[in-house]
Order: C-alpha cells, then structure tokens, then sequence
DNA sequence: TGCAATTTGTTGGTCGGGCAACAAATAAAT
DNA sequence: ATTTATTTGTTGCCCGACCAACAAATTGCA
C-alpha cells in the first residue's frame, strides 16, 4: 500500500539482527543509527517480514506458510506477522501488493526505457535471464496465481492477482499499439490476445522448467524471442 | 509406503459360470448390479476416489486435500482413502498417474486419428474448446504441476508430474517432425523448444483464464491458433 | 511516565495416522 | 445348500503434530 518510497534498492547483504542487543552499544558506527524510530523499526518489520514471506511462498507455497516460520525466517518472534498484518489473510493480501509492486518497478525500469516492439523483446529475454535465486518472485507469483483460484475462499486474494495480471497485460498491449503506430509491429495483430498469448507463454514455460529442470531454458528462450519477433513484425498473414 | 499394489489378475478363481443367481432370488431392485467380486468392487472403490480426489484437488488443491474429504465424496468412509492408498502421499501419487493416463488417452484418440499439422491444431482447438465442467483434469493437472515444485518433500510427485510433461512434450514434438517430414511446417523449427513453447502458452492462457474470467478465451484461442499456424508453416528464423 | 513494538504463553481446532472392533459382501469348503 | 474363512468397508477412538488467533508480559521509544 503505502510504501513512502525509502531507498528502492536495498536488497543487499541484511545486518541479521538477531540479537538487537549486540548492536545496542555502537552508535559510533552510523551505518545504521541503532535508535531508530517507532516508524522506522515498524517499516522495516513489515519490509522484512514480507520478503521472508515471499520467499516462503516461492519455496512451499501459501497454504503450507506459516506465520510462525515467517516471523522466525525474518528475525523476529514467531507472531509478529500476525501482530502487523493481524491474520495469515492480511499478511497473504500484502505480499500480493508487495510481488505487484515490484514486478511494476521491474517492468518499468526494466530494458532502459526502450519502448514499443523493443521493450517486448527485452522483457522476455529479461524475464528468463535472470541469475542465482532471483527467481523467488516469479515463483512466488506463480504459486499465487495458482492458488488464489481455489477455493471461493481465496476470492480476494484472486482479484488481487487478477488486477495484477491486467496491468502486466496492458504494459504488453500497450507497448504492441506503439510498435504498431511505429510501423514495428503488424497492425492487424490484436494486442489484447497476443499479449494474453506473450505473458502466458513465458509463464507456462518457466513452470515447465521449474518442473522439470532438464528442458533447455536457454534455447526455449531464444525459440520464443524468435517466435514473437516473427508473430509480430510480419504481415500477420493473409488469412482472413 | 505399504501400498498394497493390487494384483490386477485374480489367480485361480473365474468369474464362477455358476450365475444361475439371476433366477435364485427375485432381485427387488433390478438396478442393482449386486454379486461383484471382490476384484470389481476393490476397483471401482478406487477410481471413485480417485475421481473424487481429482474433483478436490482441482477446486482446494492438493495440501488443502483430506482423506476424509476424499472418502465421504466418493460415496464411501472416511478412512477408506487411507485404507486403499496407504496415505495422502500414496493417494497423491496415484491420483498423479491417473491424470496423466487420462490426458494421455485424450491426446491418442483426440481429433480422430490426424496427425502432423493436423494434430496439433485439432489439439489446441480441443484444450480450448470444453464443455461445462470439463475443466476439472485440465485445472488438476495445473495445480499439481505447481504445488509438486514446493519443498524437497514433493520430489517424488515432481518427477512424476515431470514425466508426464515430457511425454505431452514428445506428442507435440512428434507431429512436429511428422509436419517437417510432410513439407507441412517449416523444416529449420526446433521441434523440442517449439513443444514447450505451444504447451506453455496453452497452459499459460489456461491460467490466466482461471484467475481473471473477464479474458476473453474463444479470441484468444484463435489468436493461437493463427499463431501456430504462422510460426509454424512460414520459413521460420529470420531468414525473410 | 505513557505508548508502541515485540515477545512469550495459551487455547481451541484440524489433520494425518494408527488401532481395534464390527458389519457386510464374497469366496471356499463341507 | 449350509457353513466357514477371507476380504472389503465402517465406526469410533486416540495420539502427536501443527497452526492461527488471542492475551498477557516484556522491551524499547518518547
């Protein structure tokens, strides 16, 4: 919801402070002021509590996430989560907010402003490139996609889903009627299907692989690139 | 682990030709099939869990699965599940075998004995093109693909799910080959990655669906299969 | 001090698994 | 055909583990 835009960039190597105490008595090292206001410590619960979640949710899922295993993966007590985001529901609704947000940012700023027919291209390529364990948000929102649509139960948490996945939907189409006013891409190519198509592609293709490591991410990467290059710049054939 | 592993032939006792049952007793209710032996009644106890168990896992998933559940919704006990099958994970594995069969099957007898171009088309058009609640296999076989990738623990359901991937994959790149040979597709297509990439946007789409009805299938369907068709009958690569 | 953030303890509930006794259907033996 | 044995399925119960949610105690900030 409201995150007030603090450094966006600050994955790194976490301080891990698992006893605050040790760390009490060093205020010279201002690195990180030890005294840290009720905001300050409230936000940076929540943030770490919500990465620890999403990485949960990437390696075992929703339903087998527990509140307790979110708040210890995080550094903190085991009800906490339940104490900030007052039930598994809340915590759950977050982390949706939290995974749309980022991948936004990611689209956003991804292949350096390019736009139109280049923006497409380098998003794929940039959606299967990625190095090391950088794939827990992709897995995680494929998890959610998954099991937000069990159970009427999960109602909310799909129209969560289903709101992020329309705005992942119009990046795609928005860029394809660029491409097509450019003269990029064909102009009888109808965006809303093809990006339904593109972004559906790359999903299913990454939940193969995470299935069953032995398909050739690479090669399938560069066979989709090729694809969606050939779809979308010819004539879009002159059937109909 | 103690799963029984019925004997599927019955040693020395025959179906007893002795059935001069039919004039013994008037049977009442003739609707009823009575006399089954206990061969018959082991298996069709089995497939109705197992049906019941692929109803469950494609509307709460495999975690949020009971046996009980499994029981009661085929019409029997709750504990029989964990009697036939040993236990969930013996139950999962064999509901995993049985989809897979099912899909199978499916594909062998699909659009009436076509094959290379054909076939593949026949198949899209098919996934695409169920009625009523025909979903439930395809939206079983979703979710197990996504939960048999979340902990260590579902190493066994993974490679099961994997293999199944790989033999629809094999499909696929069959008739792909079967459409090269023919001079029907583009002979410079990578039968393998263009396997995964048809499947995945199949599957892909499939999701999508599921989490957000307002996406519009039949167009996008046929926004595929226009698709398809290009990539695979035009000289692929870049070579135009 | 007062208040917020966090922790520890507790409670009620669910589920898988196991066990034992039981009923019903079927198979084999007399 | 009657009786006996075996298999299939049912019911009730208990156990241990796990978990969400709540409540009181504790720590830290102002």
């Amino acid at each position: 919801m409201s995150r007030p835009d603090r450094s966006p960039a600050t994955p790194g190597p976490r301080p891990k402070p698992a006893k605050a105490a040790a760390a009490r008595e060093a205020p010279l090292v201002s690195d990180r002021p030890s005294r840290r206001s009720h905001a300050e410590r409230r936000e940076t619960a929540e943030l770490r509590l919500l990465e620890a979640a999403l990485v949960i949710v990437a390696r075992r899922g929703v339903v087998r996430m527990t509140l307790a295993e979110v708040g210890e993966a995080a550094g903190y007590s085991r009800s906490l989560p339940a104490a900030r985001f007052g039930s598994k529901a809340g915590l759950v609704h977050a982390l949706a907010g939290y995974i749309g947000e980022r991948f936004g940012q990611q689209r956003a700023r991804g292949p350096a402003n390019a736009s139109g027919l280049d923006a497409i291209m380098g998003n794929i390529h940039f959606y299967f490139s990625r190095k090391g364990g950088a794939w827990t948000a992709t897995r995680a929102l494929l998890v959610m996609m998954n099991e937000s649509c069990m159970s009427p139960a999960d109602a909310d948490l799909r129209r969560e889903v289903a709101a992020y996945n329309r705005s992942a939907l119009a990046w795609f189409e928005q860029h394809i009627r660029i491409g097509i006013e450019r003269g990029q891409i064909a102009p009888d190519t109808d965006p809303a299907a093809t990006a339904v198509i593109l972004l559906g592609a790359m999903r299913g293709v990454m939940l193969q692989w995470l299935v069953d490591d032995r398909i050739k991410l690479a090669a399938t990467r560069d066979a989709l690139l090729r694809i969606a290059a050939q779809v979308l710049q010819a004539p879009a054939s002159g059937t109909r």
